[in-house]
DNA sequence: CCAGAGTTGGCACTGAATGCCAACATCGGC
DNA sequence: GCCGATGTTGGCATTCAGTGCCAACTCTGG
């Protein structure tokens, strides 16, 4: 069990439980979670994500079947689940900015945070494999922008905040801010293709300036 | 065997097979599917999407599981199937729209294909019935989100050639075309959406031309 | 009436996902 | 250091989606 001797058992005198935040029970659980990944990815980059089975994923990991799916709901969720995560992230960056900003700006800086996951030169080759691998099997493509479609939707809520905020509040079937989100990871979906499309040697951040920058919404704000 | 009765075996004295374009044979399966669809969609609203087993559509419809795959290749392929046809004829009349039309134009002219399915006095509370079985249900969601991605790269190919055909290519790797297509399709979802939110009060062609006026592209073209 | 082509339904099997439970480890107090 | 409470694990059984296979049936054409 590489597995038990890696998750880092501290145990402080027993004492006051002396962790940071996250709790240690809480980081002993990521710690899994990172390893499970790890594997997986191996053998989805080795063998395909279909003929990949989560049998082989929990003998790869070092645990049973079972287990794994205590820790991922679901075989796409060990790819794609950390967009929970990282939706969460793109929200309160959104929620946070100035008020008086241009919503297409908010927006941009909101998706800055997938930068670092793509153009971090030591994570590129996996990122670029784990992109194709999303792109190529039609379950986990869905499962993605199933979760983007979720994250648009809470970006969507936070705009109408906003726009409430400012004294504009906009009305629930009007469907502007909804558009204006989806444009924006549109983009988003627009400069993974053209980052794949040559296989990483332009900066990811590039692609999203190319694309963000070809599409605007008609008035600074989604009222007037 | 309601089926039997009702393919319509309308065979003609044996002849010259005399029927009109889709064949004899394509007829009585899109019969079929017709019938298994209206079984599902009917079971859908009363028990839900995952509550209702592929036999509990089978039994309805009357044939056995193992002929409802032979209809559909999946669950989910029963509900999103025709968006692999609707998705043909965006594509067709985006390619036949005039080369100097505006993208955005163009765009709005493929997506009203759409309307008709939804705008429709007689279907109208099957398809809110529909939609809203579709986006409250992660598995039906993504499937859906799925099939409007590959509509969107067979738009990208379409307007890369229309760009081609001008005389002003795109390089593969410009995340343009993808972007612009993506927010057209972005103005769908929130059509959709807003649409819903008021129970189909409004016209759905009018949540599309909302979405879509509150967003253009930044150049009539995405070239220059 | 018969031969061939296509359709059907049943059967067996894989793989994902969930519920349940007994065995085990860990952490607290004593 | 012992012991009960709590939580984690692995195994088992089950459901359901999806696929391959094959024998029985149906319809068409000769």
């Amino acid at each position: 069990m590489a597995l038990n001797a890696n998750i880092g058992i501290v145990h402080y005198h027993c004492g006051v439980m002396v962790d940071s935040q996250p709790g240690l029970r809480e980081r002993a659980r990521r710690a899994i979670q990172k390893e499970i990944t790890e594997a997986a990815q191996q053998l989805f980059v080795d063998r395909g994500y279909e003929a990949t089975t989560i049998d082989d994923i929990a003998e790869a990991a070092g645990l049973s079947r079972r287990s794994v799916f205590r820790y991922f709901s679901s075989k796409e969720d060990i790819i794609v689940g950390k967009f929970a995560f990282i939706g969460e992230t793109i929200v309160a960056i959104l929620r946070d900015r100035p008020l008086d900003e241009a919503v297409w700006r908010s927006l941009r800086l909101g998706l800055d945070v997938l930068v670092p996951y793509v153009d971090d030169p030591d994570k590129q080759d996996m990122a670029e494999s784990m992109q194709r691998i999303v792109f190529a099997s039609p379950a986990l493509l869905a499962s993605y922008l199933e979760k983007l479609e979720r994250i648009q939707i809470a970006c969507d809520h936070v705009l109408r905040d906003r726009a409430a905020a400012r004294g504009a509040p906009v009305a629930p079937a009007d469907p502007r801010p909804r558009a204006v989100v989806g444009a924006a990871f549109s983009c988003l979906l627009a400069a993974q293709h053209s980052w794949l499309a040559d296989s990483g040697r332009q900066a990811f951040a590039a692609c999203l300036d190319a694309a963000m920058t070809a599409l605007a919404p008609v008035e600074p704000q989604p009222d007037s």
